[in-house]
RNA sequence: GCGCUCGUAGCUCAAUUGGAUAGAGUACUCGGCUACGAACCGAGCGGUUGCAGGUUCGACUCCUGCCGAGCGCGCCA
């Protein structure tokens, strides 16, 4: 319908311009849905912006436009109102059309090309697996799949994956740490990892040897400059004394924590076509190649030992070290190969979605792809705030090391995955979140999701309450719902494909949430204010026909945010 | 100190991406079940959009400077 709108408005602004009134055509021409129904269906404010150009007032301009507008039949009228909106009344008959469509459509409904089969790699969550994921990274979870979920309504091929730190410092510190649960020590670090699910997976080794692996390490423990050394000490300690087992141990804990974390994605709808090892990087030679490249490419220089790159040359704020003094590889080496790797794979588009603390490293991956002879805007970085976390008033803080934290599962066990899901995509992404969790348990009636998954039930109750009580009925007459109530119930459902691409295209998911309360409201006033099972069958078939559009378009759009739509609840 | 993300009703958040009178939920005050589900509906109350300038037909939105919050600024990940 828009495009039918923005074709009169082309039109008329070509005659416009034979007759000199207007110099250039704008690029484009903005149709929006009005806000309120005194101001029509859709409304546009072209007039405004060529006013400047036209050198007359917009109302002036507008209606000159509107004079040289072709008359269409979908149209019953055109005003202009306000500084010079041109505002559109559609025919009752094109509004009522959407129904008939949701109806024929389905559960496609609402789906479209846009995305033109584009191909997207969106890697979301990523959390290292040190741990199981807290609440904190449920708002990444949650908005990455449904991201995913609405770039795939609208065309495009999305793959999303998970990339798993499982080299590196961390990944020792967990496996000692491990260890020390398994010998039983009582001089635990203070930066080992400490959560309860360390001695879990100690208990489940068996046939090592239980070596005190403590006396060999040099560093103190007290001294608190040197607690970092003290925990490398101790990796290295751990590993001479367990020589082969030393593997057994690092396996059996991330093996461990990397199931738990696919249990834990997986139980929330998160599903992912790739979960990709650092460690592949490192074995298969790419990260060793990704560098030599650079250093051909004199990107690199050393210094003090390490090897730099020259990140700054690409608009990064200081260089960065790739390779330390000691010969290992950082987290960074491994992120351009890692980044690298997917450009080959040929996708289109590269999302990522990151915890607003790693805003930092943007601008260094940024800087790595340029180096590398990519174009950097293929890469998109969408940053996820933190959720504060509130318990009884105050805030609570979370570490996976002190082992302090609420667990994702622990979240969905208790308010459910459907509010968890809701909760978490209805503040937009990089708004700073304050997530109640007394709120969320103790008061789950009060949360949205449920005002919308009952107006999905009301309706199928109604259905079958039709269905039993009156024969079969399609003699509907679309043109008998003119009511208030039913006016915008159809305005809103004629929104809804425009909310999934917007939503899409911004990656706003919040946007869906508030329409679809939005449209539950409005269905919810309509089954106050009207009765749907009346005896004039006409009249009846129409109201149920509408309705069970709502019940469409409200099924399609949960699905998209990974909440169930019940029939009853 | 520098950088990033923010600041909207008592509280939690929206605002069609620069549009018309800034809207929902919650809290509070009234009112509505012998109709298809009251997990609902209706009415009221609530605002100098952190502050001060600027850009233009038009600013919560863009620019500048302050104030405040969170996060970054390591040969950690």
């Amino acid at each position: 319908m828009k495009d039918t709108l923005q074709l009169l408005i082309i039109n008329s602004l070509e005659s416009l311009k034979e007759n000199g009134v207007i110099e250039e055509l704008p690029e484009s021409i903005r149709i929006d849905h009005s806000k309120d129904k005194s101001q029509g269906d859709f409304a546009c404010n072209i007039a405004l912006v060529l006013s400047k150009q036209a050198k007359c007032t917009p109302r002036n301009l507008a209606e000159k436009i509107v004079s040289n507008l072709t008359v269409s039949d979908k149209v019953d009228r055109v005003e202009i109102a306000g500084p010079g909106f041109i505002n559109f009344f559609l025919s009752h008959e094109s509004n009522t059309s959407v129904i008939e469509n949701i109806i024929d459509e389905g559960e496609g409904y609402g789906s479209s090309n846009v995305g033109n089969g584009k191909r997207v790699l969106l890697e979301f969550v990523s959390a290292n697996p040190t741990g199981p994921l807290h609440v904190g990274h449920g708002r990444g979870a949650a908005y990455g799949a449904t991201v995913s979920n609405l770039l795939r309504a609208v065309g495009f091929e999305v793959n999303n994956e998970y990339y798993v730190n499982d080299a590196g410092r961390q990944m020792d510190i967990l496996a000692t740490s491990v260890y020390l649960r398994y010998i039983g020590t009582e001089k635990f670090p203070d930066n080992g990892y400490k959560g309860d699910y360390i001695k879990s997976i100690s208990d489940q080794l068996s046939g090592i040897d239980k070596v005190d692996i403590l006396p060999n390490v040099k560093a103190s423990s007290d001294d608190s400059n040197d607690i970092e050394r003290y925990m490398d000490d101790l990796i290295v300690s751990c590993k001479m004394s367990l020589g082969e087992s030393y593997k057994v141990v690092f396996d059996t804990a991330i093996n461990n924590i990397l199931d738990g974390i696919k249990r834990d994605l997986s139980g929330f709808g998160v599903e992912y076509q790739k979960w990709f090892l650092e460690q592949s990087l490192i074995d298969s030679g790419l990260s060793n190649k990704t560098i030599k490249t650079l250093q051909d490419s004199e990107c690199i220089y050393e210094k003090e030992g390490a090897l730099w790159f020259r990140t700054t040359d690409f608009g990064d704020e200081k260089d960065r070290v790739v390779v330390r003094e000691n010969g290992n590889h950082t987290y960074f080496a491994s992120d351009i190969a890692y980044h690298l790797e997917k450009l080959e794979r040929g996708y289109d588009k590269i999302i990522n979605i990151w915890g607003a603390d790693h805003h930092g490293y943007i601008a260094r991956v940024k800087a790595s792809i340029s180096a590398l002879g990519h174009d950097p805007d293929k890469l998109e970085v969408l940053l996820v705030q933190f959720a504060n976390l509130y318990r009884k008033g105050k805030k609570v803080s979370m570490s996976t090391r002190s082992g302090s934290f609420v667990t994702l599962k622990e979240l969905c066990d208790e308010v459910g995955n459907d509010a968890a899901r809701f909760f978490y995509i209805l503040r937009k992404s990089e708004q700073h979140m304050d997530f109640d969790l007394d709120l969320a348990k103790s008061k789950t009636n009060e949360n949205p999701v449920f005002y919308i998954q009952y107006a999905h039930a009301r309706i199928c109750s109604v259905l079958k309450q039709a269905s039993e009580k009156f024969a079969d009925s399609s003699a509907y007459d679309l043109s008998l719902l003119s009511n208030d109530y039913e006016v915008s119930l159809i305005k809103s459902l004629n929104r809804y494909k425009g909310v999934v691409q917007s939503s899409a295209l911004n990656y706003e998911p919040h946007v869906l949430a508030y329409y679809l309360r939005e449209l539950a409201g409005n269905f919810h006033s309509y089954y106050n204010g009207s009765e749907f099972l009346v005896d004039d069958s006409a009249l009846r078939a129409s109201r149920l026909l509408l309705i069970s559009s709502v019940r469409q378009v409200i099924s399609n759009g949960l699905k998209l945010l990974g909440v169930v739509a019940p029939e009853s609840m």
